[in-house]
DNA sequence: GTAGAGCAGTGACATTTGTCACTATTCGCG
DNA sequence: CGCGAATAGTGACAAATGTCACTGCTCTAC
């Protein structure tokens, strides 16, 4: 059942971003093999829609309301016979791995030029997978995550401005637990303040 | 000398992610009265370019290395007869107070239609304003900043995972001092800590 | 079956941070 | 001239934070 005639790319486009996503939209549409079949704003209407329209390829933002790039990417690649790709501001290795992990075809950066997006997309079409060069560098080198759960949960809530206390509630754990896995992570991840080791964490993109 | 024959509204666009900036490109382009003079990624670059090609209108990021959009519209607006949209992720009031004040004629959020940003780049070109109406609303009922220039230093580095002796020594200051500003900085804004009042001073975008 | 890793907690301690009171200088405004 | 505001600082104190050692408990893997 194989169809051999050359047709147009059906695409799912997801950004939060009404602006970014209708620029993207007249970007794609430029060329003449592809077809924007759907443009929502968050993760969650990604999905959805990916299952009404069942596009050739998703372009997923990251960063989204709801439910982020890799959630929907999840959600989506569990219902529907597709190919996603990710694009996003913050170009985290963690965040490659995950990705990875979800089966996604394609992660780009924003900094990518715009002309190789189209590319980019025709090749996941194809059944190719494309990785920004940049990033899978990164990734490899980067070591992994020498964190535990524990001291991941408590690092998540020390990039806000909550007090050990606070984080102690959220976490149902005695204040000075709290304040041991912060002390270890920032021990492991050689920080001087539990911000500074949140921070560093979110940079490699383990939270 | 007034023209009347209706040409193209030359359009310059500085973005520092290339992949926005080519898809905005692409999307106002397709405008057949709007022609994409220069295409900048930084707001150094767009001050530059604004001189030699001379734009009719130049869209400007708020968010960018070297200069940001503030930055670049104060450079390109003392040098050069044009006029100047600002669109931003992060519309916080504080912000469009300053883009005002810098002689901006338009502001408008990334999560505006695509389809309504040529609409305002035409009334700028035609000499009119344009202000978000909802960014307008906000900093028209949020009340001014409350605290003193040597506060906002303080707090500018609080977003930061810096000690207060690092602080003191960016600033040139002994640490007691820095801790009292930041101390009033909280009183004033009625935070717990200096990060959480460095995270408002930010959200009502007076840092 | 026991060694290691992760989880949860306590207590003691040093350091950092935030609060308060109080001094002194400078500058602009009426 | 003098008042107030902003700037810069000191010293004392309380509270929060970070460090360390050490106790149990439960898994998992060898």
């Amino acid at each position: 059942m194989s169809e051999s005639v050359p047709r147009g790319i059906r695409l799912l486009i997801a950004d939060d971003e009404h602006l970014i996503r209708g620029a993207l939209s007249a970007l794609l549409n430029l060329e003449p093999d592809i077809e924007v079949v759907a443009s929502v704003d968050n993760g969650v209407a990604a999905a959805e829609m990916a299952l009404q329209t069942k596009p050739d390829v998703c372009l997923l933002d990251l960063e989204m309301p709801q439910a982020d790039g890799l959630e929907a990417a999840a959600r989506i690649l569990s219902t529907v016979a597709t190919k996603v790709v990710i694009v996003t501001r913050h170009a985290r290795p963690g965040v490659l791995r995950r990705a990875l992990a979800a089966r996604v075809s394609g992660f780009v950066p924003k900094s990518t030029p715009a002309e190789e997006l189209a590319d980019v997309i025709r090749d996941v079409a194809a059944g190719k997978r494309y990785i920004d060069p940049e990033i899978a560098a990164t990734a490899l080198t980067a070591e992994r995550c020498p964190l535990t759960d524990r001291e991941l949960d408590a690092l998540r809530f020390s990039r806000s401005t909550m007090s050990v206390q606070e984080i102690a509630d959220r976490l149902h754990l005695a204040p000075g637990t709290v304040r041991n896995y912060l002390s270890s992570a920032m021990t492991k991840l050689d920080a001087r303040s539990r911000h500074e080791a949140a921070e560093i964490a979110w940079q490699q993109g383990w939270i």
